[in-house]
DNA sequence: CAAGTATTTGCAACTCATTGCAAAAAGAAA
DNA sequence: TTTCTTTTTGCAATGAGTTGCAAATACTTG
């Protein structure tokens, strides 16, 4: 049994129907890059199947999400998606220069998590996280650092 | 010189036009309760300027943000704002299911920020943080809570 | 205070995303 | 396989927010 094909299972054992989009729409997430914008979705998708509407990737990317097969980033002010990687959970640290997307271990939130839990009993959505910033590559050196690099620090860019 | 004016000043300083459009949002912003709806604001100042325009509201309180005048809270999907009192900047935690929206102290994300500036280099935009999730009032309590009320935390909630 | 120019407004068109609804189709049952 | 029920799709309309552009206007300089 394929990995595709437990995911399928997923949908079924969910009391999903599998219908051509949605294989197609799973199939153009698996083997797509990281983070795909739902344009770059649509359009793959639909060179697959012509039929392909763009409301139906968004109510399958919105399933998907639901169920976890994929995971939601926002870059930039538009939503892009990737598969789950149940091994593989992190969040994503988004650089407003240069659009790159880094990930960021689950670990580094863990205690905020619990920081609010306990003292408010707010439980924070951090299933995925995404915080917006600067990049260490866009970030404005100062005089000292200039020429020296960025060796010093690394980030884990998805590949895109 | 009142606050009022001190407000118009940041905006001159920064060589924008004091427009009726702008003194009226900005003092519908001010004299408004926290966090108002683009929708409330636009209300709020057509009845004070018939002819305001709903682009403008939106551009204007887009400048403001960037001004710093006013924060920005996106609350469900929708984007509010309020006035930034800078003695009492505070973030947010937004209830997914009531929408109520609690403050949070600064103080709580500046280790977060400064492992991310250490570890990555990267530098997050935490000048005000939205977090979404489940406060203790909606959340499901366990059965041994159930009647025990929810005493053990403080909320501060935001005024609606 | 008049003239000049750079910004801002109002409007309409547009983008991304969601939704209502009738028609189509998946899966269950016979 | 045929029928039935429920989900899902495609389409068109809607909603929130943004943008291009010409007309209007705030501020600057003489």
């Amino acid at each position: 049994m394929t990995s595709y094909d437990q995911l399928l299972q997923v949908l079924r054992d969910e009391g999903h129907r599998l219908t051509p989009q949605r294989l197609i729409v799973l199939r153009v997430v698996a083997e797509g890059r990281q983070h795909m914008g739902v344009d770059e979705v649509f359009r793959e998708a639909q060179s697959a199947y012509p039929f392909m509407d763009l409301a139906t990737v968004y109510r399958t990317l919105r399933l998907f999400k639901q169920v976890g097969l994929v995971t939601e980033v926002a870059i930039g002010d538009r939503l892009h998606y990737e598969l789950t990687h149940p091994d593989d959970r992190h969040h994503h640290m988004v650089c407003r220069v240069c659009h790159g997307a880094f990930n960021l271990s689950p670990h580094y939130l863990e205690e905020f998590n619990s920081t609010l839990v306990n003292e408010f009993g707010f439980i924070p959505d951090l299933d995925h996280f995404t915080i917006a910033g600067v990049c260490v590559n866009c970030r404005p050196q100062s005089p000292a650092e200039v020429g020296a690099g960025s060796e010093e620090f690394t980030l884990d860019e998805d590949p895109t």
